[in-house]
DNA sequence: GACCAGGTCCTTG
DNA sequence: CAAGGACATGGT
């Protein structure tokens, strides 16, 4: 495809990450602390964003947007705050499960705080509901660790980008070209998202043409 | 009314 | 292990 550049995968990588940030500059992004971005990650699972911020209103409202809260209330009460963000059933039962983790087996969110990166990655991951993309959201937006996040727009733009490295692999692809800094780990994802969403905006586009946006 | 949304889990072949 | 279905409300 010669409307796309040519390289290696990495060079690729980096390239989508200079055209974005050149493009959108210093981006807003997932505000709130680290118990709302944990629960905000598991209710945006497949939900838009803004109805992710209704459901958590409700539950400020109602006095539950904290893991404590939510380890001690019954479950229909969460599903009722939630509803708004759709799966709402099994969403309640995911928001338990992290909230019991985070209570009951790492002592908080301050001991879970002092986990090295790794370990709590893979902590996560055992947490019913947190796959891949809900855990390394909760690493870099919750507890600022250089843990890049990628979900479908990222493998959107990718596909774009004549990128051949599949899913599976493109967190390593991506933290091999950017910086180790969480700010920047912040932004690059914020970036992926603000650019899918507006002009890569279908599985496999093949107009956006990303790579052409700079030469 | 059809189709999609910042996934994950479970069941089949 | 890959593929397909379930989960569900809200917006276009």
């Amino acid at each position: 495809m010669s409307a796309f550049s040519s390289g290696n995968d990495a060079g690729k990588a980096g390239k989508i990450v200079d055209i974005l940030k050149n493009r959108f500059g210093e981006i807003p992004w997932w505000p709130g602390n680290t118990d709302e971005v944990m629960i905000g990650a598991i209710l945006t699972q497949q939900t838009r964003w803004e109805n992710v911020e209704q459901a958590l209103q409700q539950l400020k409202d109602r006095d539950m947007c904290s893991m404590a809260a939510m380890n001690a209330a019954d479950a229909e009460k969460i599903e009722a705050a939630v509803r708004c963000t759709g799966f709402y059933r099994i969403k309640a039962r995911r928001l338990k499960a992290l909230a019991g983790f985070v209570t009951d087996i790492c002592g908080g969110v301050d001991l879970m705080a002092s986990i090295p990166t790794p370990t709590l990655r893979a902590g996560l991951l055992g947490v019913y509901g947190i796959g891949e993309e809900t855990a390394d959201s909760i690493l870099c937006y919750g507890f600022s660790r250089p843990s890049f996040v990628v979900d479908a727009y990222t493998e959107r733009i990718a596909w774009c980008a004549g990128i051949t490295t599949p899913r599976s692999a493109l967190k390593p692809l991506f933290e091999s070209v950017i910086a180790e800094d969480s700010h920047v780990y912040h932004q690059t994802h914020a970036h992926i998202v603000e650019y899918a969403k507006g002009w890569c905006t279908k599985k496999r586009c093949e107009g956006c043409r990303i790579m052409a946006l700079n030469g």
